[in-house]
RNA sequence: GGCGCGUUCGUCUAGCGGUUAGGACACCGCCCUCUCAAGGCGGAGAUCACGGGUUCGAAUCCCGUACGCGCUACCA
């Protein structure tokens, strides 16, 4: 049986970083399996759950390339995959765990039971459930719901059950003495399931094999376990993942800089990199390769490999793999992927670059191998695109200060001028011969150059920056920087 | 408090009884070079949390301790 696995985000915020990694791990494992990858919405939280979130998960996930097989958009054989859809699956399940006696009624008040959480804490032992309903008489329970008594149904843990055992496929087997599990809740006075029942309910009915999710939940498992036994199905298997922290090893926030997908993609990074990046926070290939396709890891991962400990977030090795990922583009890719950047920061339209694609090309060698975000390409081509230029005041003191400098830029109008081709190569030897007649060095006469019609001293290339930029323009602006 | 999990260079990791403890980011130096990058080469950086065992031999196995984290809800 090939495995199922699943994803089930609640929206009650954006798909965080760490959540995408769940969703990444999931997915890689389903298409290296040849399983399938479902996507299921836990919103049994009404308070805080909304479809604007549930979008922005399914518009995160798609710009990530992680596609799943079942899910909200796609429909399956399982559906509905919203679990606010399912409650007659859930009423189903506690039917069931009533006749098998797995479930019964509490009427205890939250008051009682804080009352009683109170004492327990002030001694030893377990803090759970004291299980005073479970005393109750069967017939006894039923007349005070018939009387519309307001209560509760827990899960009636077996009394001779021995140690619950986790065999996590992460970090092998962990055992849980029953003993320490209280009789939880599985369904609210208000009719709707918590959160461990709906999740067994939901995984045992659309045959998950394999829970892969984060380490929060490693003490739910036994829980859970309890569930899966009660309802009479087979217990898959699971994978706990540890948690993604800030560089203080505290939970990452946005304190730390981004951390929803989304933000990441406004910040300049590419779905590539970002799916590389996070893949390998807590798995590895082979423990020496770093850059990863998304075909070697959706043919690759393993969940052997993924590792127990939690990983801090480093945003600066990101930078430079999406610095890498930027480099592998092609030309013609990278000029329309850079495209909307451009446009955003009002520089060009979309129009201009469809009458003209590959003067826009011809722009990615100056920036390719520079750019380590997105958003580092439209100041380094604003001078591109700008009529003049504003000169940076401490860089036009360095390379235009002396008479020296101003001189040689004086030569380099004239030369340039009246140059028979415009080109990157005509125009590097023209300048080189310059200097050579002038007797000024080359990098004072090119830093001269490269100020005036730049503004900065800091640049893309200087000849291949001319011959995009064109004569005309080129020329005017070092007239213009030596007041001329 | 109870139960559970984790701990290898600053960071991500490899390692699964015998290695000069390997790789990547960051850092430093050199080379390349029209600035900045990119790239190439080299360097520094880990008493493998600590303490006991087991073993001829332990980062690797066992037991404690410390620290961190999670669960202990009619949140997920």
């Amino acid at each position: 049986m090939s495995p199922r696995v699943r994803f089930a985000p609640s929206p009650t915020g954006a798909l965080h970083i760490g959540g995408a990694r769940t969703a990444i791990y999931n997915w890689a494992f389903a298409r290296a399996t040849g399983g399938t990858f479902v996507l299921r919405i836990d919103d049994t939280d009404a308070e805080r759950s909304t479809p604007e979130n549930t979008a922005q998960i399914l518009r995160s996930m798609q710009w990530l390339g992680v596609d799943w097989d079942e899910g909200p958009e796609v429909g399956g054989p399982y559906g509905p995959y919203f679990q606010t859809q399912r409650a007659d699956r859930y009423a189903a399940a506690l039917e069931r765990m009533k006749a098998n006696a797995t479930a019964y009624p509490c009427f205890c008040s939250a008051e009682e039971l804080e009352a009683k959480r109170e004492i327990a804490r002030a001694g030893e032992g377990p803090t759970g459930y004291d299980r005073t309903c479970r005393a109750i008489d069967t017939a006894d329970a039923a007349a005070r719901i018939a009387a519309g008594e307001s209560h509760v149904w827990r899960l009636a843990v077996p009394a001779d059950r021995g140690d619950i055992v986790v065999d996590d496929i992460v970090r092998g087997e962990t055992s849980f003495p029953a003993s320490a599990m209280d009789d939880f809740v599985l369904v609210r006075s208000d009719g709707t399931p918590t959160y461990n029942f709906a999740t067994v309910v939901d995984d045992a009915d659309m045959e998950i094999t394999h829970v892969i999710r984060g380490d929060d939940h490693l003490s739910n498992t036994p829980r859970q376990i309890l569930v899966f036994e009660a309802l009479g199905h087979e217990v898959p298997r699971f994978a706990h993942l540890s948690m993604i922290w800030g560089a203080d090893g505290k939970k990452l926030s946005k304190r730390h800089g981004a951390t929803s997908v989304e933000a990441f993609r406004d910040e300049g990074y590419l779905p590539e990199a970002i799916l590389n990046y996070v893949a390998l926070l807590g798995w590895s290939l082979d423990g020496e390769t770093t850059i990863i396709s998304r075909d070697t890891l959706t043919r690759e991962f393993s969940l052997d490999r993924i590792s127990k400990n939690p990983a801090i977030f480093d945003f600066e090795k990101l930078e430079w793999m999406n610095g890498v990922y930027i480099r592998d583009l092609s030309p013609a890719v990278l000029a329309e992927r850079m495209l909307p950047w451009l446009v955003e920061a009002g520089l060009t339209s979309a129009g201009d670059y469809g009458s003209r694609p590959e003067w826009y090309e011809s722009l990615v060698p100056l920036i390719a191998e520079r750019a380590k975000r997105m958003t580092d390409i439209p100041p380094a081509l604003a001078f591109i695109f700008s009529d003049a230029v504003t000169l940076d005041p401490v860089s036009a003191e360095m390379a235009l200060g002396s008479d020296e400098a101003r001189a040689a830029l004086a030569g380099a109008a004239e030369a340039l001028g009246s140059v028979p081709t415009w080109d990157h190569d005509t125009i590097e030897s023209t300048l080189r011969e310059l200097a050579v007649t002038l007797e000024v060095k080359p990098k004072v006469l090119f830093q001269a150059v490269r100020v005036a019609v730049t503004g900065s001293t800091v640049s893309p290339p200087l000849f291949e920056s001319l011959a995009v930029l064109g004569r005309d323009a080129s020329v005017s602006r070092m007239r213009s920087a030596l007041g001329i």
